[in-house]
DNA sequence: GCTTAAATTTAACGCATTTTTAACGACAGC
DNA sequence: GCTGTCGTTAAAAATGCGTTAAATTTAAGC
């Protein structure tokens, strides 16, 4: 199956340059020419990984990179005319996989897709997370329990997200938070303490009977629903 | 637990200077000044990801990534003096993870660090420790005691894994205090004394009697438990 | 652009657990 | 019998978690 690549960039001749490169090296790529339909490509496509340049005419890179992450962990590599350290240490704490500066060659960026798509364990379309009384849709962010289907905010989609990818391990606090947050604001636990109240509240769940959201006091929390299909297998 | 790197390069300055700065972010550091020592603690410590120079003295950085992959996938980052892109391609297609030339900021080189250990799953050791009647999980922080599950708090087990990481091996007091409560702490035993009764509970254990934990008067403390499989074999 | 609703961030409090401190008994060496 | 070490217990202090509600920011509707 050849892998697809998503390409986020305004510059026509940038996104020709790559497509032709990456359809040599034997990858199917789609194009994006701004964030907002990047963001909506990613959903109804399911690339295997993500190129995208910071400086898009419409939305921030760094809102579409948080975008992403806040319901999938697919690979991202970003593109950037800046070589400052600070852009790069943001951007790599806020959920990039990899980096490059422009002007960059085309065989060292081929090279890096190469070791993303060999090195990170991601498997697209997980389509539904189904579990024992609960359904997580990552594309459409939605969320049933006993089939009834919940309103969840952004903030506690992605929470409950990142604990159905692993079902039944212990997810750490400083994880969530910084998947969540940003490493910005690692430590600061008490934004996570509510955030599981009102998910737990939304669920329908009781923190010291857990049906889904088990505390590991001192470490972090996770999901104990059995796992029927999807997430981690 | 502390995660661990090794770094492998020639270079004393650049050593120290890492091992500060990786000492400073909460890891743990061990250091070689060629390929062959390099080596040789890599299957010694079982660290969690390598930092490697390619300038080295005795071998070529090349033939030390081979060498690694023969055997490993543990996160390898790269440095080197040269920005050529044929270099750069040759080795992430050789097996390393990413890459960084010198000279490089430290902040940089800690972000991708710790993107290598946020993205890449391995897992150094075995993963637990067992013994005779006894697991201990470092990962989530958990133990079993003849199969049955056991609570315990930060400090019970970070006592509990410091002795299970040398199994029937003497560990001081003041090792086990520094490593603990900090070196301002070296001295106060007394701490030492209630953590220990506490575990000895919780493990089922008697102190005259011992089968997990022994204590040797005046020194420090043992684990006598047989070791199974994992720990320092 | 204004109004209203929703979501997020702060702050505060109760409760349980953990950690620290202190006190006491058992035992061994001198 | 004194002294020092270890183990045990209990209390006091500190910390961590869950919860609620108010304040602030952000998004939505008109």
């Amino acid at each position: 199956m050849k892998k697809k690549i998503l390409i986020i960039d305004d510059e026509q001749q940038i996104r020709h340059f790559m497509r032709v490169s990456f359809t040599a090296e034997g990858y199917q790529s789609i194009e994006a020419e701004n964030g907002v339909k990047g963001l909506a490509l990613l959903k109804q496509e399911n690339p295997n990984l993500v190129v995208l340049d910071l400086g898009l005419p419409d939305v921030d890179g760094y809102y579409v990179l948080r975008e992403i992450r806040q319901s999938s962990k697919i690979p991202v590599l970003v593109l950037t005319a800046r070589d400052q350290e600070s852009v790069k240490v943001k951007l790599l704490e806020g959920g990039a996989n990899d980096y490059l500066c422009k002007p960059f060659g085309v065989r060292e960026l081929i090279a890096r897709i190469k070791v993303l798509l060999r090195d990170i364990v991601y498997e697209p379309t997980p389509g539904h997370m189904v579990f024992d009384g609960l359904v997580v849709k990552p594309k459409t962010l939605q969320v049933e329990v006993d089939g009834k289907p919940i309103k969840l905010s952004k903030k506690e989609f992605a929470l409950l997200f990142h604990l159905a990818e692993k079902p039944g391990v212990l997810v750490t606090r400083t994880e969530l938070l910084v998947a969540i947050w940003g490493a910005t604001h690692a430590e600061d636990t008490h934004y996570l303490r509510v955030l599981i109240t009102q998910l737990r509240k939304k669920l329908n769940d009781d923190a010291d009977a857990p049906r889904f959201i088990a505390t590991e006091p001192g470490i972090g929390y996770r999901l104990v629903a059995k796992a029927l299909k999807g997430g981690a297998q």
